[in-house]
RNA sequence: GCCGGUGUGGCGGAAUUGGCAGACGCACCGCACUCAAAAUGCGGCGGAUUUUCCAUGCCGGUUCGAGUCCGGCCACCGGCACCA
């Protein structure tokens, strides 16, 4: 008799044998090949692991074990990502510093993780709220400043009249203030900015250089918006004002009737005095300011506007003169925050023209333009537009955008809807801006040897009734000298956003305890790019997007080696509810990882977070299905009652073993673990049809599982004697010659449907096989006395006789 | 509205890319073991009017053959959303 399968005794001592013998430490030594795997490291939040971290972790955590069986010298580091609202408003709540409720999480978190034996490299943690660490965030943010990349910027905030403070779009609703009920506008405040606008191009380039899942890439190209088209100057009727136009469709230019500024637009105020309805225009204004971002988008698109009287434009092909409006559907922010409108083939300025009753011209033939825009490019015949007319619409952009630059009115023009990246918090638990203002030298960097710029020990947390950072109210930090000019100076009080530690954070694993630099070159050569990181899609558009632009601006600094951080991402599918919806305490229906684990055990939990689905995609959870999983492994375990000797296969199972190997290799590097584990389950099942298995067998099963499971691999494998731990082997090889049975099953189809079926040996060639197959008795039982017209024999797979 | 994804048994999901639909697991049912139950083992498990027929969201097409390809819809999920 064995003893029985006790996962809480054997994980903590395999944890423990692990821990002992650096197990899982990469090599200093770059003799090896590398490896780096990387997950995307955790916030560490008082609620402790949710059972998504392991989706992901586990993952990677098989292909970094299989990869160190390979050979490879593997970096699989782990970290805390651990600047952030929840810690600090916990903070606030219970008058505990922020840095000790971090603490105490990280530990926690720490402990659950070690608990699920993933192999991460612990000697590299690296924590974004440690001043060694932040140091560096700090120093990566002055070259950008040196490089004009970070600016200070007057930007729109939600203001609440009442609170005094800002708030977040969310916090707005119809156009009040949710706490106070207070009238909300939109409220200009100086922020810092991180010009990514710059690097648009270059991270839309970059996409093409990588391996991400596609959906990814989509998102990424979405978010950063490119679009081509040109820039136009309209005159305005009776100045020498111009107002430039940004359009996609410049071969539509001879159907423009009217334009449309926004309402911020500068023109509005310089013309003031030639505006006949000023106050009207002024109310207008204010209307859309009062509009949160919420409710532009959100509630209604009823277009509103108002004309501005007195105000005429002249279109450049036409020489018409064309009435000017203001409405909020011209975004002061894309573009240059004013349009041509040509009702006749866009959506929103024909809403609005039927809505004003401004005129619609049609100049691309093919729609009815008083019905709906025609705005078709594919196959459109220019009309109405004179030297234009007869050209398609591809050609006459061509032609009008050169005829625009010859009469210098107008040149081509490449936009983005990437934005400039607000970088200001008004908030405490975040890096210092390491910047000084001085009345006399303006902005001023902190010397690099002042950082890091530490943050203050203060009182209180809380945000102050200004909306200044609560660091705003401590004198002896605020007032500092000039590094410059040594005269008296301010230090910026605003902090750094929580995505500027992780945007660099998968550099700092590479070297984590270097003072000298964030990472030694040689370091980085060897380890950069990342093989594969695995994370979420809701970073998609923020870290994921920002870390390639810090990385992309270090590599063009000459600070790392590679243009891009990441060779490979992947993304894996949330873990919802047991009842198909996402998990959240509200719901109910949280499934805590430490729960499951006294239950059925870390391999269980860690098989099970593999099989329930395709990777990729939401799943909900199943208790019942993790027992079955907590039952595959018993069956597992009990294979060592019917160990028989011998390093050969059980008998019949050469092919399947073979075929195992092959399978269970190639799934895991697709991530379908899911069928991986399915194989050896049927594997399993075939040694308990045949009642016994081989020491052979036993060892190539375990290997296989090791990386799912590895502490019942490690155990039952120094059970049986079979050598040297796991994480020292070898990953076992397939032998091609021996995928395959001697015989196989084909079925038998007439006209394409199943009749039956017959056993032949493998290996016979088409020719072969549909020369011969038709005439085993049992295919001309199902033939007789029809006429075969054709046969179709697929190798291995099936004969089909076509009859009459 | 635009972009992307997904629709297969009671459930989670398989299916060499056009070749035996439902692997593997869950749930359920039966049998063995047991005084009994649990656990375990073995077997069954899409539907029906069962020699056959119908079944992969719906309608049509291509093909000897379609879950897979083509055309047209529908539903759900995710992202973006007045971006000119």
């Amino acid at each position: 008799m064995i003893t029985p399968y006790n996962p809480a005794a054997i994980e903590k001592k395999w944890q423990k044998i692990w821990a002992d013998a650096h197990a899982f430490e990469a090599e200093k030594s770059h003799d090896k090949p590398k490896f780096y795997g990387l997950i995307e490291f955790p916030y560490p939040s008082g609620a402790g692991l949710h059972v998504g971290h392991p989706r992901s972790n586990t993952a990677l955590d098989i292909i970094c074990r299989k990869r160190r069986m390979e050979g490879y010298n593997v970096l699989y580091p782990i970290g805390w990502d651990a600047f952030g609202l929840p810690t600090e408003n916990y903070a606030i709540k219970n008058h505990v510093h922020p840095a000790k409720v971090t603490q105490k999480n990280i530990d926690h978190f720490r402990e659950q993780l070690k608990k699920i034996g993933f192999s991460f490299d612990y000697s590299r943690e690296v924590n974004t709220t440690d001043p060694k660490y932040y140091k560096w965030t700090q120093w990566i943010f002055l070259r950008l400043f040196e490089r004009g990349l970070a600016y200070k910027a007057e930007m729109p905030v939600n203001w609440c009249t009442s609170c005094k403070c800002g708030l977040a779009n969310e916090e707005v609703v119809g156009g009040v203030c949710e706490r106070c009920g207070g009238e909300v506008v939109r409220k200009v405040k100086s922020q810092w900015m991180l010009k990514i606008t710059d690097y648009a191009q270059k991270l839309l380039d970059g996409l093409d250089e990588v391996d991400f899942i596609e959906k990814v890439k989509v998102q990424q190209r979405n978010w950063i918006g490119r679009s081509e088209g040109a820039e136009v100057d309209f005159a305005v009727a009776g100045s020498d004002r111009k107002i430039r136009v940004y359009t996609t469709r410049p071969d539509t230019l001879f159907g423009a009737t009217y334009m449309v500024l926004a309402p911020e637009h500068p023109l509005l105020d310089e013309m003031k005095d030639r505006i006949e309805n000023w106050d009207e225009v002024l109310a207008y204004r204010a209307q859309a300011a009062r509009k949160s971002d919420f409710e532009r988008t959100e509630l209604q698109k009823d277009k509103t506007g108002v004309e501005l009287k007195g105000l005429k434009a002249v279109n450049p092909v036409t020489g018409r003169e064309i009435p000017v409006w203001a409405s909020d559907y011209v975004l002061v922010t894309y573009g240059t925050g004013a349009i041509m409108a040509v009702p006749a083939h866009d959506t929103r300025d024909w809403e609005f023209a039927k809505k004003f009753g401004l005129p619609i011209v049609e100049v691309v033939a093919g729609g009815n333009v008083q019905e709906a825009a025609y705005t078709d490019v594919a196959d459109g015949v220019l009309v109405n537009s004179g030297f234009l007319n007869g050209l398609r619409v591809a050609q006459a952009k061509q032609t009008i955008i050169d005829f625009l630059e010859e009469k210098g009115i107008g040149s081509r023009k490449v936009n983005f809807k990437l934005r400039d990246w607000v970088f200001s918090r008004q908030r405490y638990w975040g890096e210092p801006i390491p910047l000084v203002h001085c009345d006399k030298c303006g902005w001023v960097p902190v010397p690099e040897s002042e950082l890091p710029v530490l943050l203050p020990e203060v009182d209180n947390y809380e945000p102050t009734d200004s909306g200044e950072s609560p660091l705003s109210v401590i004198d002896s930090w605020v007032n500092t000298t000039c590094p410059h000019c040594g005269g008296p100076a301010r230090r910026e009080t605003d902090t750094m956003p929580q995505w500027a530690g992780s945007s660099w954070y998968f550099l700092r694993y590479i070297d984590p305890h270097n003072d000298d630099a964030f990472a030694a070159m040689d370091e980085l050569k060897y380890w950069l790019p990342v093989d594969w990181y695995n994370g979420g899609m809701e970073h998609t558009t923020l870290h994921l997007l920002y870390s390639r632009f810090w990385h992309r601006f270090l590599y063009d600094e000459g600070y790392v080696p590679t243009p891009e951080p990441y060779r490979k991402r992947t993304s894996h599918g949330m873990i919802l509810g047991a009842n198909g919806e996402k998990m959240s305490k509200s719901r109910g229906n949280v499934i805590n990882p430490d729960d499951t684990i006294d239950e059925i055990g870390a391999d269980a939990f860690r098989l099970y977070e593999m099989f329930m689905g395709a990777f990729d995609q939401a799943i909900p959870w199943s208790t019942e299905g993790a027992r079955g999983c907590r039952r595959f492994l018993e069956r597992v375990w009990r294979l060592q009652e019917m160990l028989s000797d011998g390093e050969g296969h059980s008998k019949g199972l050469e092919t399947l073993i073979h075929q195992t190997i092959k399978k269970v290799s190639e799934d895991y590097e697709k991530m379908k673990f899911n069928t991986a584990i399915a194989q050896m389950m049927t594997l399993v099942n075939e040694f308990y049809a045949a009642g016994r298995i081989t020491r052979g067998d036993l060892r190539t099963l375990l290997l296989l599982l090791d990386p799912v499971a590895p502490h019942i691999a490690e155990e039952m494998w120094q059970q049986c004697g079979l050598g040297e731990p796991i994480y020292r082997q070898q990953w076992p090889k397939w032998d091609e010659d021996k995928l395959q049975e001697a015989t196989v099953e084909i079925a038998v189809q007439i006209n394409g449907k199943v009749r039956g079926r017959v056993t032949v040996p493998a290996g016979m060639s088409r020719e072969q096989a549909e020369r011969e197959l038709p005439q085993l008795p049992e295919v001309q039982r199902l033939i007789a006395g029809k006429t075969v017209k054709k046969i179709v024999c697929v190798p291995g797979r099936l004969l089909n006789v076509v009859v009459g």
